[in-house]
DNA sequence: TTGAGATTGTTCGGGTACGAATAATATACA
DNA sequence: TGTATATTATTCGTACCCGAACAATCTCAA
């Protein structure tokens, strides 16, 4: 916390270099703490209970996508990882030389890859899992238990705009 | 949204996989959830108003810090984007490249180092600032009107746990 | 005043991250 | 049967992203 500013004060400075716009301060507000929690809490999560078994956030993003719906085309998992299948190419190939998960080819259509997890994927998903949800718990833990719901409702909603064609 | 899973879907299939492990399936939909709307909020903006001006998501966040609270020390700048300071070198880099931003040596502390925009800069963000925000607009349209400052307010709960020592 | 310890920005290595171009495969229609 | 069109995963180029190691600078006590 030391050193930075508090959001009264950016408020305040954001209001003197932009007195002659016309701005919706609550709106920039939702975004900017959307991506201030966003990052937080993943920091706080590689550091605390990823960083030990050498994964990146997006890695066990794709493992435990991959572990729920196995085997599951690449393009769903990009999908529901939210990246690109470009990135996901490099994530899986890392993946692969960790022994967590194989690539197959689909036998159905030849231009789809399934991907599963291996016995060392499984293993360490049913280890992880439980640590990261036990570290979740905690970060929610400053919001009012009544709230939560709503919380994860409200950013629902926000998702369901951007989703819009 | 075609192919992607639903909630519902994904609960089912967690609580099958999980059904022997005790998790706070809350806190998990919190995390969850704020990183697909933070994901999908990031990509949204990027195309539709930072892809114009080459710029990438975080060059403009640096940009606006910068703006804010020029002269300020890359510490500060690093701590209000909310990446790492190495990061931000690579950062400062590129923005110096496009002339949008030039670094100064601190006359106090050598060790220091001054950001600043160029002239060019503060013409971009006078230009850029609005139209970010509008789309912030519409980006928190699906959000009921007296809800907002409730989840502004609930992000930086969530904020404020990673700040404990 | 000198030297141990702290602070700051950069470099380095490895892993994401994206859009655009590409190659391989499947589909549709003539 | 063949050929245009669509869909898929990968490659490519460039930029971000972090922790760890580093060099430069400052501080402060002996």
């Amino acid at each position: 916390m030391t050193g930075s500013y508090t959001l009264v004060e950016t408020e305040a400075r954001v209001s003197h270099r932009l007195s002659h716009m016309t701005l919706d301060f609550e709106a920039m507000a939702v975004t900017h703490n959307l991506f201030r929690a966003a990052s937080a809490v993943r920091n706080h999560l590689e550091r605390n209970v990823l960083s030990e078994s050498g994964l990146s956030w997006t890695a066990f993003l794709v493992l435990w996508v991959t572990w729920i719906w196995e085997p599951v085309e690449t393009r769903v998992v990009a999908l529901e990882s939210g990246i690109s299948k470009a990135t996901l190419t490099g994530v899986l190939s890392t993946l692969e030389k960790l022994e967590y998960a194989v690539r197959t080819r689909s036998p159905d259509d030849g231009r789809r890859v399934l991907v599963t997890l291996t016995d060392k994927g499984r293993d360490l998903m049913e280890d992880l899992f439980p640590a990261f949800n036990l570290q979740e718990v905690d970060l929610v833990s400053h919001v009012p238990v009544e709230s939560r719901t709503e919380l994860a409702t409200m950013l629902r909603q926000l998702i369901s705009y951007t989703e819009e064609a």
